[in-house]
DNA sequence: GCGTTATTTTATCATTCGATATATTTTAGA
DNA sequence: TCTAAAATATATCGAATGATAAAATAACGC
Protein backbone atom coordinates (compact mmCIF):
# COMPACT_ATOMS: atom_id res chain seq x y z
CA UNK A 1 0.00 0.00 0.00
CA UNK A 2 1.46 3.05 -0.60
CA UNK A 3 1.31 5.36 1.24
CA UNK A 4 2.42 8.64 -0.29
CA UNK A 5 -0.84 10.65 0.22
CA UNK A 6 0.56 12.25 3.42
CA UNK A 7 4.15 12.53 2.37
CA UNK A 8 4.05 16.55 1.81
CA UNK A 9 7.66 17.38 0.49
CA UNK A 10 7.43 20.64 1.38
CA UNK A 11 9.64 19.51 4.95
CA UNK A 12 11.82 22.34 6.41
CA UNK A 13 12.97 20.74 9.35
CA UNK A 14 13.00 17.42 9.91
CA UNK A 15 10.63 15.00 7.97
CA UNK A 16 10.66 11.48 8.38
CA UNK A 17 11.79 9.81 5.09
CA UNK A 18 10.56 6.59 6.16
CA UNK A 19 7.09 5.42 8.07
CA UNK A 20 8.82 3.74 10.73
CA UNK A 21 11.01 6.32 11.64
CA UNK A 22 7.62 8.45 12.19
CA UNK A 23 6.54 5.77 14.11
CA UNK A 24 9.55 5.14 15.98
CA UNK A 25 9.11 9.31 17.00
CA UNK A 26 6.27 8.86 18.26
CA UNK A 27 7.01 6.33 20.50
CA UNK A 28 10.00 8.27 21.71
CA UNK A 29 7.38 11.51 22.19
CA UNK A 30 4.79 9.74 23.83
CA UNK A 31 7.04 7.81 26.50
CA UNK A 32 8.72 11.19 26.97
CA UNK A 33 5.48 12.98 27.58
CA UNK A 34 4.43 10.44 30.48
CA UNK A 35 8.25 10.59 32.17
CA UNK A 36 8.66 14.30 31.34
CA UNK A 37 5.05 14.66 33.32
CA UNK A 38 6.34 12.28 36.08
CA UNK A 39 9.79 13.38 36.65
CA UNK A 40 9.88 16.77 35.25
CA UNK A 41 12.69 17.90 32.84
CA UNK A 42 15.95 17.02 34.94
CA UNK A 43 14.45 14.48 36.60
CA UNK A 44 13.83 12.27 33.29
CA UNK A 45 16.99 10.75 31.90
CA UNK A 46 17.04 9.94 28.11
CA UNK A 47 17.86 6.16 28.92
CA UNK A 48 14.73 5.62 31.29
CA UNK A 49 12.52 7.29 27.55
CA UNK A 50 14.34 5.09 25.23
CA UNK A 51 13.40 2.01 27.68
CA UNK A 52 9.57 3.06 27.56
CA UNK A 53 9.62 3.29 24.11
CA UNK A 54 11.60 0.66 23.67
CA UNK A 55 14.28 1.62 21.49
CA UNK A 56 18.09 2.41 22.10
CA UNK A 57 18.72 5.40 23.75
CA UNK A 58 21.41 6.66 21.21
CA UNK A 59 18.05 6.39 18.34
CA UNK A 60 16.81 8.49 20.92
CA UNK A 61 19.77 11.20 20.12
CA UNK A 62 19.38 10.78 16.57
CA UNK A 63 15.73 11.82 16.20
CA UNK A 64 15.77 14.38 18.72
CA UNK A 65 19.55 15.31 19.09
CA UNK A 66 19.35 17.35 22.54
CA UNK A 67 17.14 16.35 25.47
CA UNK A 68 16.36 20.27 25.00
CA UNK A 69 15.02 18.82 21.43
CA UNK A 70 12.60 16.26 22.94
CA UNK A 71 10.93 18.34 25.18
CA UNK A 72 10.48 20.68 22.75
CA UNK A 73 8.78 18.10 21.28
CA UNK A 74 7.01 16.85 23.95
CA UNK A 75 5.72 20.08 24.82
CA UNK A 76 4.27 20.79 21.28
CA UNK A 77 2.58 17.68 20.96
CA UNK A 78 1.06 17.90 24.29
CA UNK A 79 -0.26 21.68 23.66
CA UNK A 80 -0.96 20.55 20.31
CA UNK A 81 -3.59 17.35 21.84
CA UNK A 82 -5.28 20.49 23.73
CA UNK A 83 -5.63 22.67 20.82
CA UNK A 84 -7.34 20.44 18.96
CA UNK A 85 -9.81 19.65 21.59
CA UNK A 86 -10.07 23.21 21.98
CA UNK A 87 -10.30 24.83 18.37
CA UNK A 88 -13.43 23.13 17.35
CA UNK A 89 -15.36 23.61 20.27
CA UNK A 90 -14.28 27.41 20.50
CA UNK A 91 -15.33 27.72 17.03
CA UNK A 92 -18.52 26.22 17.77
CA UNK A 93 -19.39 28.51 20.31
CA UNK A 94 -19.32 31.60 17.51
CA UNK A 95 -22.26 33.77 18.45
CA UNK A 96 -22.28 33.75 21.73
CA UNK A 97 -21.28 36.35 24.22
CA UNK A 98 -17.80 36.47 25.56
CA UNK A 99 -18.67 35.59 28.97
CA UNK A 100 -20.29 32.73 28.26
CA UNK A 101 -17.56 31.60 25.51
CA UNK A 102 -14.75 31.80 28.72
CA UNK A 103 -17.20 30.01 30.83
CA UNK A 104 -17.47 27.18 28.68
CA UNK A 105 -13.71 27.46 27.53
CA UNK A 106 -12.43 27.30 30.86
CA UNK A 107 -14.69 24.67 32.65
CA UNK A 108 -13.48 22.42 29.73
CA UNK A 109 -10.23 23.30 30.86
CA UNK A 110 -10.79 21.86 34.20
CA UNK A 111 -11.45 18.62 32.53
CA UNK A 112 -8.35 19.02 30.48
CA UNK A 113 -6.45 19.33 33.46
CA UNK A 114 -7.64 16.85 35.30
CA UNK A 115 -7.43 13.89 32.66
CA UNK A 116 -4.01 15.42 31.58
CA UNK A 117 -2.09 17.47 34.22
CA UNK A 118 0.91 17.30 32.02
CA UNK A 119 0.38 20.69 30.70
CA UNK A 120 0.28 22.57 33.25
CA UNK A 121 2.95 20.45 35.13
CA UNK A 122 5.06 20.94 32.18
CA UNK A 123 4.68 24.42 31.97
CA UNK A 124 5.53 24.97 35.34
CA UNK A 125 8.49 22.68 35.72
CA UNK A 126 9.30 24.86 32.90
CA UNK A 127 9.02 27.80 34.03
CA UNK A 128 10.41 26.94 37.46
CA UNK A 129 13.79 24.80 36.09
CA UNK A 130 13.93 26.88 33.35
CA UNK A 131 16.10 25.14 31.14
CA UNK A 132 14.51 24.32 27.81
CA UNK A 133 13.63 26.02 25.23
CA UNK A 134 10.30 27.47 26.61
CA UNK A 135 10.21 30.36 24.13
CA UNK A 136 9.58 28.82 20.90
CA UNK A 137 7.13 27.12 22.58
CA UNK A 138 5.10 30.27 24.27
CA UNK A 139 5.71 31.96 20.91
CA UNK A 140 4.05 29.69 18.65
CA UNK A 141 1.51 27.63 20.21
CA UNK A 142 0.98 29.38 23.72
CA UNK A 143 0.40 32.69 22.20
CA UNK A 144 -2.46 32.45 19.90
CA UNK A 145 -4.35 30.96 22.19
CA UNK A 146 -3.95 33.50 25.67
CA UNK A 147 -4.57 36.75 22.89
CA UNK A 148 -7.61 35.07 22.02
CA UNK A 149 -9.16 34.38 25.54
CA UNK A 150 -7.37 38.05 26.38
CA UNK A 151 -9.22 39.06 23.47
CA UNK A 152 -12.61 37.58 24.81
CA UNK A 153 -11.95 38.52 28.38
CA UNK A 154 -11.63 42.33 27.31
CA UNK A 155 -15.02 41.68 25.25
CA UNK A 156 -16.08 40.40 28.12
CA UNK A 157 -15.36 43.38 30.59
CA UNK A 158 -16.95 45.96 27.98
CA UNK A 159 -20.06 44.05 28.20
CA UNK A 160 -20.45 44.27 31.85
CA UNK A 161 -19.80 40.06 32.06
CA UNK A 162 -16.86 39.75 34.19
CA UNK A 163 -15.07 41.40 36.35
CA UNK A 164 -12.96 44.76 35.41
CA UNK A 165 -9.22 44.56 35.83
CA UNK A 166 -5.71 43.36 34.14
CA UNK A 167 -6.56 40.67 31.61
CA UNK A 168 -3.39 39.04 31.89
CA UNK A 169 -4.18 38.54 35.47
CA UNK A 170 -7.80 37.36 35.04
CA UNK A 171 -6.12 35.01 32.63
CA UNK A 172 -4.13 33.37 34.87
CA UNK A 173 -6.08 33.23 37.62
CA UNK A 174 -8.81 31.51 35.28
CA UNK A 175 -5.85 28.92 34.66
CA UNK A 176 -4.71 29.13 38.52
CA UNK A 177 -8.33 28.20 39.77
CA UNK A 178 -8.48 25.30 36.73
CA UNK A 179 -5.21 23.67 37.04
CA UNK A 180 -4.05 24.28 40.93
CA UNK A 181 -5.88 21.60 42.42
CA UNK A 182 -4.74 19.36 40.27
CA UNK A 183 -1.39 19.66 40.16
CA UNK A 184 -0.54 20.00 43.35
CA UNK A 185 -2.90 16.13 43.09
CA UNK A 186 -0.15 14.68 46.08
CA UNK A 187 -0.46 17.47 48.57
CA UNK A 188 -4.15 17.32 47.76
CA UNK A 189 -4.53 13.90 48.47
CA UNK A 190 -2.29 14.11 51.35
CA UNK A 191 -4.14 16.73 52.82
CA UNK A 192 -7.47 15.19 52.26
CA UNK A 193 -7.31 11.39 51.46
CA UNK A 194 -9.20 12.16 48.31
CA UNK A 195 -8.03 12.18 44.46
CA UNK A 196 -8.86 15.61 43.14
CA UNK A 197 -9.29 13.61 39.94
CA UNK A 198 -12.70 11.73 40.46
CA UNK A 199 -15.44 12.92 38.28
CA UNK A 200 -17.71 14.30 40.97
CA UNK A 201 -14.43 16.60 42.18
CA UNK A 202 -14.01 17.78 38.56
CA UNK A 203 -17.39 18.86 38.08
CA UNK A 204 -17.33 20.54 41.32
CA UNK A 205 -13.98 22.57 40.30
CA UNK A 206 -15.94 23.34 37.23
CA UNK A 207 -19.07 24.36 38.47
CA UNK A 208 -16.97 26.67 41.55
CA UNK A 209 -14.62 28.40 38.59
CA UNK A 210 -18.18 29.93 36.76
CA UNK A 211 -19.81 30.64 39.92
CA UNK A 212 -16.75 32.59 40.51
CA UNK A 213 -15.90 34.75 37.41
CA UNK A 214 -19.09 34.14 36.05
CA UNK A 215 -21.25 34.79 38.80
CA UNK A 216 -25.43 34.57 37.63
CA UNK A 217 -27.48 37.55 38.76
CA UNK A 218 -29.96 36.00 41.28
CA UNK A 219 -32.42 39.13 41.32
CA UNK A 220 -32.64 41.25 38.06
CA UNK A 221 -29.44 42.70 36.56
CA UNK A 222 -26.72 42.61 39.14
CA UNK A 223 -24.38 44.16 36.81
CA UNK A 224 -25.93 46.48 34.32
CA UNK A 225 -24.01 47.11 31.32
CA UNK A 226 -23.14 50.82 31.62
CA UNK A 227 -23.52 51.12 27.55
CA UNK A 228 -24.64 48.96 25.05
CA UNK A 229 -23.88 49.77 21.55
CA UNK B 1 3.68 6.31 58.80
CA UNK B 2 7.69 7.03 57.62
CA UNK B 3 7.92 10.33 59.95
CA UNK B 4 10.79 9.03 61.13
CA UNK B 5 13.34 10.78 58.94
CA UNK B 6 15.08 12.61 61.55
CA UNK B 7 14.04 10.26 64.53
CA UNK B 8 16.15 7.73 63.82
CA UNK B 9 20.00 9.59 63.75
CA UNK B 10 18.07 12.77 66.55
CA UNK B 11 22.14 13.23 66.90
CA UNK B 12 22.53 14.75 63.64
CA UNK B 13 20.90 17.37 62.19
CA UNK B 14 18.67 17.95 65.59
CA UNK B 15 20.87 19.54 68.43
CA UNK B 16 23.68 20.42 66.74
CA UNK B 17 27.02 20.63 69.56
CA UNK B 18 28.98 23.83 68.79
CA UNK B 19 27.72 27.69 66.97
CA UNK B 20 29.77 27.11 64.14
CA UNK B 21 27.42 23.60 62.82
CA UNK B 22 24.61 25.57 63.39
CA UNK B 23 25.47 28.55 61.28
CA UNK B 24 27.12 25.77 58.26
CA UNK B 25 23.52 23.98 58.49
CA UNK B 26 21.80 27.54 57.60
CA UNK B 27 23.67 28.62 55.24
CA UNK B 28 23.62 24.85 53.47
CA UNK B 29 19.85 25.61 53.92
CA UNK B 30 19.70 29.06 52.45
CA UNK B 31 21.41 27.96 49.76
CA UNK B 32 19.57 25.28 48.96
CA UNK B 33 16.62 27.09 48.95
CA UNK B 34 17.89 29.27 46.46
CA UNK B 35 18.68 26.41 44.16
CA UNK B 36 15.92 24.40 44.65
CA UNK B 37 13.75 26.91 43.50
CA UNK B 38 15.87 27.65 40.68
CA UNK B 39 16.51 24.21 39.74
CA UNK B 40 13.77 22.08 41.19
CA UNK B 41 14.26 19.59 43.07
CA UNK B 42 15.97 17.22 40.64
CA UNK B 43 18.17 19.84 39.08
CA UNK B 44 19.89 21.33 42.21
CA UNK B 45 23.10 19.45 43.31
CA UNK B 46 24.52 19.21 46.19
CA UNK B 47 27.88 20.09 44.86
CA UNK B 48 26.32 23.55 43.57
CA UNK B 49 24.63 24.21 46.82
CA UNK B 50 27.47 23.31 48.85
CA UNK B 51 29.39 25.84 46.34
CA UNK B 52 26.94 28.54 46.98
CA UNK B 53 27.32 28.27 50.89
CA UNK B 54 30.76 28.24 50.49
CA UNK B 55 31.15 24.71 51.92
CA UNK B 56 32.73 21.75 51.15
CA UNK B 57 30.23 18.96 49.47
CA UNK B 58 30.74 16.06 52.00
CA UNK B 59 30.06 18.45 55.08
CA UNK B 60 26.52 18.87 53.63
CA UNK B 61 26.21 15.61 53.77
CA UNK B 62 27.35 15.06 57.18
CA UNK B 63 25.05 17.75 57.91
CA UNK B 64 22.26 16.24 55.88
CA UNK B 65 22.77 12.56 55.15
CA UNK B 66 20.67 12.37 51.72
CA UNK B 67 19.65 14.82 49.53
CA UNK B 68 16.29 14.22 50.60
CA UNK B 69 16.39 15.13 54.32
CA UNK B 70 18.10 18.20 52.89
CA UNK B 71 14.98 18.92 50.79
CA UNK B 72 12.91 18.14 53.65
CA UNK B 73 15.07 20.85 55.71
CA UNK B 74 14.23 23.60 53.40
CA UNK B 75 11.09 22.88 52.80
CA UNK B 76 10.22 23.42 56.89
CA UNK B 77 12.37 26.23 56.78
CA UNK B 78 10.66 27.95 53.74
CA UNK B 79 7.33 27.13 55.27
CA UNK B 80 8.26 28.33 58.52
CA UNK B 81 9.41 31.84 57.13
CA UNK B 82 5.56 31.93 55.89
CA UNK B 83 4.24 30.60 59.02
CA UNK B 84 6.18 33.42 60.97
CA UNK B 85 4.57 35.88 59.16
CA UNK B 86 1.21 34.32 58.67
CA UNK B 87 0.84 33.29 62.43
CA UNK B 88 1.35 36.71 63.82
CA UNK B 89 -0.96 38.54 61.41
CA UNK B 90 -3.61 35.60 61.42
CA UNK B 91 -3.98 36.21 65.52
CA UNK B 92 -4.20 40.02 65.00
CA UNK B 93 -7.71 39.27 63.00
CA UNK B 94 -9.51 37.87 65.87
CA UNK B 95 -13.11 38.72 66.16
CA UNK B 96 -13.25 39.76 62.38
CA UNK B 97 -15.96 38.16 60.14
CA UNK B 98 -14.19 34.74 58.59
CA UNK B 99 -14.55 36.20 55.02
CA UNK B 100 -12.53 39.16 55.92
CA UNK B 101 -10.02 36.53 58.03
CA UNK B 102 -9.73 34.82 55.02
CA UNK B 103 -9.60 37.95 52.43
CA UNK B 104 -6.66 39.22 54.44
CA UNK B 105 -4.87 36.13 54.82
CA UNK B 106 -4.88 35.32 50.85
CA UNK B 107 -4.27 38.78 49.86
CA UNK B 108 -1.34 38.60 52.00
CA UNK B 109 -0.50 35.51 50.76
CA UNK B 110 -0.60 37.25 47.11
CA UNK B 111 2.37 39.34 47.87
CA UNK B 112 4.30 36.22 49.72
CA UNK B 113 4.35 34.02 46.94
CA UNK B 114 5.42 37.90 44.65
CA UNK B 115 8.42 37.69 47.09
CA UNK B 116 9.10 34.75 47.75
CA UNK B 117 7.81 32.19 44.86
CA UNK B 118 10.01 29.16 46.63
CA UNK B 119 7.34 27.84 48.55
CA UNK B 120 4.57 26.93 45.72
CA UNK B 121 7.33 26.25 43.47
CA UNK B 122 8.82 23.77 46.24
CA UNK B 123 5.28 22.14 46.79
CA UNK B 124 4.73 22.48 42.72
CA UNK B 125 8.05 20.67 41.95
CA UNK B 126 7.24 17.87 44.81
CA UNK B 127 4.24 16.78 43.73
CA UNK B 128 5.21 16.64 40.25
CA UNK B 129 8.49 14.38 40.37
CA UNK B 130 7.47 13.13 44.24
CA UNK B 131 10.29 12.32 45.07
CA UNK B 132 11.15 13.96 48.60
CA UNK B 133 9.69 13.00 51.98
CA UNK B 134 6.26 14.76 51.33
CA UNK B 135 4.35 13.22 53.36
CA UNK B 136 6.11 14.70 56.87
CA UNK B 137 6.31 18.29 55.13
CA UNK B 138 2.30 17.89 54.42
CA UNK B 139 1.48 16.16 57.97
CA UNK B 140 3.53 18.84 60.45
CA UNK B 141 3.68 22.53 58.86
CA UNK B 142 0.88 22.34 56.06
CA UNK B 143 -2.00 20.36 57.39
CA UNK B 144 -2.56 23.09 60.65
CA UNK B 145 -3.16 26.01 58.02
CA UNK B 146 -4.98 23.92 55.82
CA UNK B 147 -7.22 22.69 58.23
CA UNK B 148 -7.72 26.18 60.08
CA UNK B 149 -8.41 28.03 56.63
CA UNK B 150 -10.77 25.38 55.87
CA UNK B 151 -12.10 25.93 59.01
CA UNK B 152 -12.67 29.54 58.34
CA UNK B 153 -14.42 28.72 54.77
CA UNK B 154 -16.89 26.75 56.40
CA UNK B 155 -17.85 29.41 58.79
CA UNK B 156 -18.09 31.81 56.23
CA UNK B 157 -20.03 29.99 54.08
CA UNK B 158 -22.35 28.83 57.08
CA UNK B 159 -22.57 33.21 57.34
CA UNK B 160 -23.45 33.25 53.68
CA UNK B 161 -20.01 35.52 52.88
CA UNK B 162 -18.49 32.91 50.99
CA UNK B 163 -19.57 30.61 47.97
CA UNK B 164 -20.76 27.22 48.49
CA UNK B 165 -19.22 24.25 47.57
CA UNK B 166 -16.25 22.14 48.62
CA UNK B 167 -14.04 23.93 50.84
CA UNK B 168 -11.31 22.20 50.45
CA UNK B 169 -11.78 23.44 46.21
CA UNK B 170 -11.88 26.65 47.94
CA UNK B 171 -8.98 26.58 49.39
CA UNK B 172 -7.15 25.44 46.68
CA UNK B 173 -8.66 28.02 44.37
CA UNK B 174 -7.55 30.50 46.48
CA UNK B 175 -3.96 29.10 46.24
CA UNK B 176 -4.29 29.17 42.81
CA UNK B 177 -5.22 32.71 42.00
CA UNK B 178 -2.79 33.91 44.77
CA UNK B 179 0.12 31.99 43.18
CA UNK B 180 -0.38 30.74 39.93
CA UNK B 181 0.82 33.83 38.12
CA UNK B 182 4.04 34.06 39.81
CA UNK B 183 4.99 30.31 39.68
CA UNK B 184 4.44 30.78 35.66
CA UNK B 185 6.56 34.02 35.76
CA UNK B 186 8.72 32.51 32.73
CA UNK B 187 5.66 32.04 30.97
CA UNK B 188 4.16 35.56 31.73
CA UNK B 189 6.97 37.38 31.01
CA UNK B 190 7.33 35.72 27.37
CA UNK B 191 4.01 36.24 27.01
CA UNK B 192 3.56 39.78 28.01
CA UNK B 193 7.01 41.09 28.58
CA UNK B 194 6.44 42.31 32.22
CA UNK B 195 7.42 40.80 35.55
CA UNK B 196 4.43 39.67 37.50
CA UNK B 197 6.65 40.80 40.55
CA UNK B 198 6.16 44.28 40.31
CA UNK B 199 4.44 45.94 42.97
CA UNK B 200 1.64 47.64 40.74
CA UNK B 201 0.72 43.90 39.53
CA UNK B 202 1.02 42.33 43.00
CA UNK B 203 -1.40 45.01 44.75
CA UNK B 204 -3.43 44.09 41.47
CA UNK B 205 -3.78 40.62 41.87
CA UNK B 206 -4.45 41.11 45.52
CA UNK B 207 -6.90 43.16 44.81
CA UNK B 208 -8.39 40.93 42.30
CA UNK B 209 -8.39 37.88 44.31
CA UNK B 210 -10.80 39.82 47.07
CA UNK B 211 -12.88 40.64 43.92
CA UNK B 212 -13.64 37.58 43.01
CA UNK B 213 -13.67 35.21 46.85
CA UNK B 214 -15.12 38.49 48.37
CA UNK B 215 -16.91 40.20 46.39
CA UNK B 216 -18.98 43.67 47.54
CA UNK B 217 -22.31 44.20 46.75
CA UNK B 218 -22.34 47.35 45.06
CA UNK B 219 -26.38 48.20 45.07
CA UNK B 220 -27.91 46.44 48.03
CA UNK B 221 -26.90 42.93 49.03
CA UNK B 222 -26.28 40.91 45.89
CA UNK B 223 -25.66 37.58 47.98
CA UNK B 224 -28.24 37.26 50.36
CA UNK B 225 -30.86 35.76 49.24
CA UNK B 226 -29.92 32.08 50.34
CA UNK B 227 -31.92 30.84 53.46
CA UNK B 228 -30.19 31.11 56.78
CA UNK B 229 -30.57 28.83 59.17
C1' DG C 1 47.57 19.73 79.82
C1' DC C 2 44.89 15.13 77.84
C1' DG C 3 41.25 12.50 75.69
C1' DT C 4 37.04 12.38 73.43
C1' DT C 5 33.88 13.83 70.37
C1' DA C 6 32.16 16.98 66.95
C1' DT C 7 33.12 19.27 62.83
C1' DT C 8 35.62 20.13 58.53
C1' DT C 9 38.70 18.94 54.72
C1' DT C 10 40.88 16.05 51.19
C1' DA C 11 40.56 12.49 48.08
C1' DT C 12 37.74 9.35 45.85
C1' DC C 13 34.11 6.09 44.80
C1' DA C 14 30.34 3.80 41.78
C1' DT C 15 26.64 5.19 39.09
C1' DT C 16 24.16 7.62 35.94
C1' DC C 17 23.84 11.33 32.90
C1' DG C 18 23.63 13.25 27.97
C1' DA C 19 26.05 12.54 24.01
C1' DT C 20 29.26 10.41 20.26
C1' DA C 21 31.60 7.16 17.14
C1' DT C 22 30.81 3.71 14.34
C1' DA C 23 29.03 -0.57 12.58
C1' DT C 24 24.91 -2.80 10.84
C1' DT C 25 20.38 -3.10 8.97
C1' DT C 26 16.58 -1.20 6.39
C1' DT C 27 14.43 1.62 2.96
C1' DA C 28 13.87 4.55 -1.18
C1' DG C 29 14.97 5.50 -5.62
C1' DA C 30 17.67 4.66 -9.83
C1' DT D 1 18.75 -5.40 -9.06
C1' DC D 2 22.16 -2.07 -7.03
C1' DT D 3 23.33 1.79 -4.33
C1' DA D 4 23.22 5.75 -1.45
C1' DA D 5 20.97 7.43 2.26
C1' DA D 6 18.19 6.83 6.20
C1' DA D 7 17.37 4.35 10.33
C1' DT D 8 18.77 1.35 14.03
C1' DA D 9 22.09 -1.15 17.05
C1' DT D 10 26.48 -1.75 19.69
C1' DA D 11 29.85 0.04 22.48
C1' DT D 12 31.55 3.64 24.93
C1' DC D 13 32.83 8.33 26.22
C1' DG D 14 33.72 12.37 29.61
C1' DA D 15 31.36 14.87 32.93
C1' DA D 16 28.48 15.26 36.75
C1' DT D 17 25.89 13.07 40.27
C1' DG D 18 25.06 11.55 45.30
C1' DA D 19 27.58 9.42 48.59
C1' DT D 20 31.93 7.44 51.56
C1' DA D 21 36.44 6.81 53.75
C1' DA D 22 39.57 8.59 56.26
C1' DA D 23 42.54 12.08 57.68
C1' DA D 24 42.82 16.66 59.85
C1' DT D 25 41.16 20.34 62.71
C1' DA D 26 38.40 22.44 66.41
C1' DA D 27 35.80 22.42 70.69
C1' DC D 28 34.61 20.72 75.06
C1' DG D 29 34.91 17.95 79.54
C1' DC D 30 38.08 16.39 82.63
Amino acid sequence: MSADASSGSTSRTREPRQQRSRETQERIVAAASCIFAEQGYRGASTHEIAARAEVAQPLLMYHFPTKADLWVAVAQDTIDAFLERFHPRFEALEGLDPASKLRIVFQDYVRFAAEQPELHKLMVDASVCGEPDLAGVVETRLRPVFELLCGEIEAAQKAGTMLPGDPVLLYYSLVGVAATVFSLRREVELLTGRDPREPETVEAQASLLAQLFFPVPRAGRQREQKNDD
